[in-house]
DNA sequence: CTCCAACGTTGGTTCAACCAACTTTTTCGG
DNA sequence: CCGAAAAAGTTGGTTGAACCAACGTTGGAG
């Protein structure tokens, strides 16, 4: 056998930035979906308890917008959030539109579980880098972010 | 107002990687997604193209080892090859078990037209970066993935 | 010869992302 | 001031990518 292991990617496809993005996303995703799962949560619980604990309460629609979730989802992941104590929502005295969202202290602590349980994953993604790398890819990534995403970054 | 630029994703979730590489890889896919519809292919058929192209004939097995493809979908994706006649499909006389897959020389001119498609996608994605930045990110996407995906880069 | 592994195929499931439509409420232009 | 436009929350979908289980056929190893 020419190949002893004759799966290999092609070069074409190895040299393809987005290619490899979307491969290596699709790893890290997997890899925080185990620690979300396993704290008993989901991306976008997680995203918009941390939009909370950092921002403070906030309606729903901004919520979305602030962490790139549609309004639809942000209602379905905000039930389930409710469902568990870790959110209150209540209407907007000042705009009747609108719901507070408001983070509970037993949300708090969820937050601060899952965040850790995301550390680890974030240590185990990037392994085999050493620091000035792992700075210089957090850096890159941003940049690109950054111009295609404006005003969000 | 404790937000003048209201929408701004938390800082907890701007510096942490996995959050910035599926946000990015998102982005790229839909990119790739434009440029593959308006040629007329999707991800799978371009990968399994360029994987032909590159390796020559090849089991729908092995073809979806090398680009990640679970073998139902590289069933599925085939079929479709198969009808805008990019692809022949015949069993193995070798092995009665397996199907021979080849390039057409119209699935060759398509890997083409799809191939400069992409890359004006990588053009437009990579915008903000210089030719050094572009190969260090490159390269540190690929010593990632080589890392979490020995054998198959 | 038997048992197990590999292959192709069918028919699902899951998750993230998105979109359309509707109701209520606010805002804004004329 | 009033009517149109916009924003908010909600419901109920759709799509694409990835994956998984099962089955019949075939090949190969013991």
């Amino acid at each position: 056998m020419t190949t002893p292991a004759g799966d290999r990617a092609p070069e074409r496809l190895r040299t393809t930035p987005s290619w490899l993005l979307t491969r290596l996303a699709d790893h890290a995703a997997h890899l925080a979906r185990e620690a979300f799962t396993a704290a008993g949560a989901g991306r976008y619980h997680y995203a918009l308890l941390v939009t909370l604990v950092e921002g403070g309460p906030a309606s729903q629609a901004t919520l979305g917008r602030r962490c790139g979730i549609d309004r639809s989802d942000v209602v379905a992941a905000l039930n389930e959030l409710v469902a568990r104590g870790h959110v209150e929502r209540r209407p907007d005295p000042a705009d009747r539109r609108r719901n507070v969202v408001t983070v509970t202290p037993a949300g708090r602590e969820q937050t601060e579980r899952t965040g850790k349980a995301l550390d680890e994953v974030q240590e185990r993604l990037l392994a085999p880098l050493d620091a000035a790398d792992r700075r210089h890819l957090t850096d890159l990534l941003t940049r690109l972010l950054r111009h295609h995403a404006p005003g969000r970054l």
